[in-house]
DNA sequence: AATGTACAACTTGTATCTATGTTGCGTTCA
DNA sequence: TGAACGCAACATAGATACAAGTTGTACATT
C-alpha cells in the first residue's frame, strides 16, 4: 500500500512551473567544482574541506555539502567522515576503460540505427556537425572544435534512444574531458585527421555497416588517444 | 595551479582508519527510501517531502536532504524547488532499454572474457553458482533463488574488469528489480527453466561462443521478462 | 456564474549552532 | 633517543532556525 500516496503531482516528470532567478547555491557549488576537476584545477588526491570551498565561493557549508554529495555519487570524490573530500585518482585503467565502453555503446547505438532503418538520415546530421565543425576549425576557434567533436560521438548514442546509454555516456565524456583537458587541438594537421575520420564514420553508418564502424571508431579512438599521453 | 596543493592525504583511496559503530543517518535515509522504490512502496509519480521522512525516520531534515539529492544523482526522483521530490516513473522504454543494456554490456562481457582466455575459469565459477542457486531452489528459499539469479549476470560483468560497466551495471540491476519486484519465483518449473538457461549460458562461455551467448541471453531476457509483464 | 485576489499552509534553501570524531604535535616520561 | 600521552586545531554530522517560494482555497468583485 503506498505510504501516504500523494499528494497533488506536478504531472509526471514536467518542469517546474516558474524559472528561478538566481542559480541555486548548490548547483553552483557541484558545477563550479566539478569544472576544477575535469580541467585539474583540483587533481586526482587532493584533500580538500567543506569549509574551504564554502569561504571561496561565499556560500554556507550546508549547499557545499549537497555538492560534495552530487559528486561523491557520480564518482568524482570520496567522503570520509570528519576528514575531508578526497577527488579521486583517474585510475590506471581509466582510459582502457573509457576507450572500451564508447567503443561499445557507440558501436550498438550504431547498429540500432542502421537495422531501424535511419542511417542515411543520421548520417546526414552527422555530416552536418562535421561541416560546422570544419568551419570551426578555419576560424580558428579551437573551443568550439572540441566541443564539436564531443557532439559528433554523443549525436550517435542521442539518436539510438536509448535512455540509459544515453546518460552512461554522459559520464563517459566527462571522464575522457578530464583526461584530454591538457590537450588542445593546435595543430590543424591533426585536426583535419580527426575530420576525415568522423567522415569515414559518417559514411560507414550511411552504408550500414557495423563492424567497419566499430573497427573504425577503435583506430579513431586510439589513434587520438596515443598523440595525448605519451 | 593546484588550488592550495592539499594536506597530507589518507593514501588513494584507502578505507577510513576506524569503522563507524552508527550508521550515518544520510546513509540509513538513502537506503530506506531506495529500497521502498525499488519495491513499490513508494510509487511513481508520488510527490514526498523531506519533512515527512525526517519525522518518519526520526532524523531531521539535513541527513533527507542528502539522501534525496543521491537518489536524484541516480536517477530515482527529481527535486522540484520548493515543492518537493517526485519519484521517476519508470518510462514506457525502460523495460526495453534495460534488456537491450544488459544484452550489450554482457555480451560484451563475454566477449572480454574469451578473448583474454579465461572462458573456462569463469564457466566454473558460473556453473558453481548455479549449484548454489539450485540448492536454494531446493531449500524454498525464493529470496536467495533471485538474488543469485542477479549474482550470476553481475559476476559475468564483474569478471570482464572494466569499472565503468561494473557501475553501470549495478544501475541496471537496480532498474530490472523495480520492474520485477512484484513478481515471484514460485513455480519451480519456472525457476528450473531458469536454471536450465544459465546452465546454457555458462556452456557457451567456455565454449567461447560469443554470438551464441547473446542471441540466448535475448531470448533468456525476453522469456522471463514476458512472463513478468503479461 | 466566472474571475481575480489575498492569505494560510506547506515546502524547500540556506545559515548557523552544537556535538563529536580525527589528526598532528608538543610534552613528558622511561 | 624514542614511545606514549594529552590537547588544541580542524573537519564533518546532524539539528534547528529562519527566510522565501508555491499552491490551493476562501472570498470579494464583476
Amino acid at each position: 500500500m503506498p505510504q501516504k500516496s500523494a499528494r497533488p503531482r506536478p504531472d509526471a516528470d514536467s518542469a517546474p512551473t516558474q524559472e528561478r532567478h538566481t542559480a541555486p547555491a548548490g548547483d553552483l557549488v557541484y558545477q563550479e567544482v566539478k569544472a576544477r576537476i575535469l580541467d585539474h584545477r583540483l587533481e586526482g588526491g587532493a584533500l580538500i574541506s567543506e569549509g574551504d570551498i564554502a569561504a571561496e565561493l561565499q556560500v554556507s557549508r550546508t549547499p557545499v555539502r549537497e555538492g560534495f554529495v552530487r559528486l561523491q555519487a557520480e564518482g568524482w570524490m570520496t567522503l570520509y567522515p570528519k576528514r575531508g573530500a578526497l577527488i579521486r585518482q583517474a585510475g590506471p585503467n581509466e582510459a582502457r576503460d573509457v576507450v572500451e565502453a564508447r567503443i561499445v555503446v557507440e558501436s550498438h547505438a550504431v547498429e540500432a540505427i542502421t537495422t531501424s532503418g535511419h542511417g542515411q538520415e543520421v548520417a546526414d546530421e552527422l555530416r552536418e556537425l562535421i561541416r560546422t565543425q570544419s568551419e570551426a576549425l578555419d576560424a580558428g576557434n579551437h573551443d568550439d572544435f572540441a566541443e564539436i567533436d564531443a557532439d559528433f560521438h554523443q549525436h550517435i548514442v542521442l539518436r539510438a534512444g536509448n535512455g540509459l546509454f544515453i546518460d552512461f555516456f554522459d559520464n563517459l565524456k566527462d571522464r575522457q574531458r578530464r583526461m584530454s583537458a591538457r590537450s588542445v587541438w593546435k595543430s590543424s594537421e591533426k585536426a583535419e585527421t580527426v575530420l576525415a575520420h568522423h567522415r569515414e564514420l559518417a559514411d560507414l553508418i550511411a552504408a550500414g555497416d557495423v563492424v567497419g564502424f566499430k573497427q573504425r571508431l577503435g583506430t579513431h579512438l586510439n589513434e587520438v588517444h596515443h598523440r595525448l599521453l605519451p
